[in-house]
RNA sequence: UACCCCAUGGUGUAAUGGUAACACUACAGAUUUUGAUUCUGUCAUUCCAGGUUCGAGUCCUGGUGGGGUAACCA
């Protein structure tokens, strides 16, 4: 790496390397298999994996599977999905914490054998009564000072199956007055007869995170072991067991960082497990959720999240990152990439008078202004036409550049076109709006060179295909939906409109569109096809993000 | 009220004892067959008080403010 200051780790990591020039990165991204990644894994995934190919070293991804009640293969699944969508290859195969169990085991004999772990039968509320609180010094189980074979037996026992749920955990022998809560003889085993995902009921024993952790990263070599900041407190204890244990292979360390938080949505596991069980979203890979899966449906780009994480940094300072931010990445990829088409999602009937009945033309369309080599396709045109119901009023302030009574637009790609009035229906709604074309136009040139202000979207009524439009806005109405000190709860914060369906006419080239390529209805939006339920029978487009729009903002002044 | 961590424009970050900068946002203008894009410009920053130093955003001390920590979760 030749820039310094790329971020606090990456810094700490090259001075590091001045010194062991020789020494091989090795970073791990360690996801407990019991939901969906969000936008913050993100920033994790990218910070772990950029380090590792940045410093030409590994990165590996390994699930941390300690706890069989809450984890599952769906999840498994959808994570290294997720991964490999962002774009990253992990280093090997992949790792799971509980192909490590028996080494673990043995590493826990190894300690009791020290005399540094205990068996513990106290129950799980008198273990926290003895634990003290925040400012008194906890004390010490009556359990504590059993012989290293009673304990060694008792072990063996729990891992026999002989004891029931809760009837012993096995604890390391720390220290109960430390003013740090974690090193209060931490818990390193608890019974759970319960089925795991992998090793099924082959262990009725399981590894708290504590122990597990660093074990599982000196397993794998690991030398940066990143983790988030509430981690910061568990160093000491993440310190002391790989310094107890003699033969463990290496002693990694621990960099903590602060996780992302986003305006307008949560990140929260918990929450967004509630959100999607509660059914206030439809599913993980709902578009208005900031899970990888519901971003990817949305239709933002990998690369563009990649962006967005480059452009956070990473720092220990808690804050918060504009929403405004992650669209910008997305907007300024899309921009390049996107292909134009017209689709009209609030039609009113546009007929040009003079045109002849019957006729259509093929007028040539540029696909991408962005990207030359994206080409050209052909768009039907005819006398009546589908345009956006907000582009013609009956009377408006020479700002307004469209249709009105009069005035002359250009039709995108098509014609010339003077407005000449409106039919309304019998409460006043405008049912119609009528025009004449000037045929010198044809492709929306001036051979005059007249200059036209105005310049709007349309589709052939003729030849337009239905599709539905699905418009999303912030899933939130408040920018921290977490904070519930005002007595409102996250869920009270949804935004009743987060999700609107419409019908909208599209140009006929659209007929076939994939849900993996990204398009821009020109002056509104940026949409992809929906990845579940769009078929060419019934097409279904998803809003990725809105163009910027500064005549609306004009407009609110 | 114990311990740990943090503090730079509105937001996110950079500056590794030597001219406080970049991006986003907002605003203004230019260009434009997308009121998009692009381009130009404007506003705005070191939590406070001491100390060390020729020189402090950076080092030290004390304060203030914010975050974390008392699961048989990770």
């Amino acid at each position: 790496m030749s820039e310094s200051s790329v971020n606090f780790v990456a810094g700490l990591i090259e001075s590091e390397l001045v010194s062991k020039p020789n020494k091989i990165v090795q970073t791990r991204f360690p996801p407990e298999p019991n939901g969906y990644l969000h936008i913050g894994h993100a920033k994790s995934i990218c910070l772990n994996f950029g380090l590792a190919k940045s410093f030409d070293g590994h990165c590996n991804l390994r699930f941390d599977d300690t706890n069989p009640t809450k984890e599952d293969t769906e999840y498994v699944d959808s994570i290294m999905d997720d991964v490999r969508w962002l774009g990253w290859q992990w280093h090997g195969e992949v790792r799971f914490a509980s192909d490590y169990f028996e080494q673990m085991y043995n590493w826990a004999v190894e300690l009791i054998t020290k005399g540094k772990a205990y068996v513990d039968d106290l129950t799980g509320e008198e273990i926290s009564e003895y634990r003290g609180n925040l400012t008194q010094a906890g004390k010490e189980s009556p359990y504590r000072d059993r012989s290293v074979d009673e304990n060694l037996d008792l072990f063996a026992r729990m891992r026999a199956g002989e004891f029931k749920n809760g009837e012993k955990v096995l604890r390391a022998k720390i220290d109960m007055a430390s003013p740090n809560m974690n090193l209060r003889d931490p818990l390193m085993y608890r019974i759970l007869h319960e089925k795991h995902h992998r090793t099924g009921s082959t262990w009725c024993i399981y590894p708290m995170y504590d122990w597990a952790h660093g074990l599982e990263d000196a397993i794998e070599g690991v030398t940066h072991s990143i983790c988030t900041l509430e981690f910061e407190n568990h160093r000491p204890l993440y310190d002391w067991f790989l310094d107890t244990l003699e033969s463990v292979p290496c002693h990694p360390q621990q960099i903590e960082f602060a996780r992302l938080n986003l305006g307008y949505t949560v990140m929260s596991k918990r929450k967004l497990l509630q959100l999607v069980t509660e059914h206030h979203v439809d599913n993980w890979n709902d578009p208005r959720l900031p899970t990888i899966s519901g971003l990817r449906r949305r239709g933002y780009p990998a690369t563009a999240i990649r962006d967005f994480c480059e452009r956070i940094g990473v720092t220990k300072y808690n804050s918060t990152t504009e929403i405004a931010l992650l669209e910008h990445c997305v907007r300024e990829n899309l921009n390049k990439s996107a292909l134009r088409v017209m689709g009209v999602l609030d039609p009113v009937k546009l007929v040009v008078t003079n045109y002849p009945d019957g006729l259509t033309e093929e007028l040539e369309a540029i696909n991408n202004p962005e990207n030359p080599d994206d080409g050209t396709r052909l768009i039907p045109f005819s006398k009546e036409l589908w345009i956006e119901r907000d582009d013609f009023r009956e009377e408006a302030s020479r700002k307004y550049h469209r249709l009105k009574p009069g005035q002359e637009v250009r039709l995108r790609y098509g014609y010339i076109v003077t407005c000449t009035g409106c039919l309304k229906d019998d409460d006043g709604i405008i049912t119609e709006v009528h025009c004449t074309y000037d045929p010198e136009t044809k492709g929306g040139h001036t051979p005059d060179g007249r200059r036209i202000k105005g310049t709007i979207h349309w589709v052939s009524a003729a030849h337009a295909l239905d599709a539905e439009i699905r418009l999303y806005d912030s899933l939130f109405t408040d920018e921290d939906p977490a904070d519930e000190s005002d007595g409102r709860s996250f869920l009270d914060k949804i935004n009743p409109e987060s999700k609107t369906i419409i019908m909208g006419k599209i140009e006929p080239s659209l007929a076939s569109a994939q849900a993996e390529t990204a398009y821009q209805f020109e002056r509104l939006a940026y949409f992809c096809a929906d990845s579940e339920d769009s078929t060419s029978e019934k097409l279904v487009f998803n809003r990725t993000a809105t163009l910027r729009d500064s005549w609306a903002k004009t407009q609110k002044k």
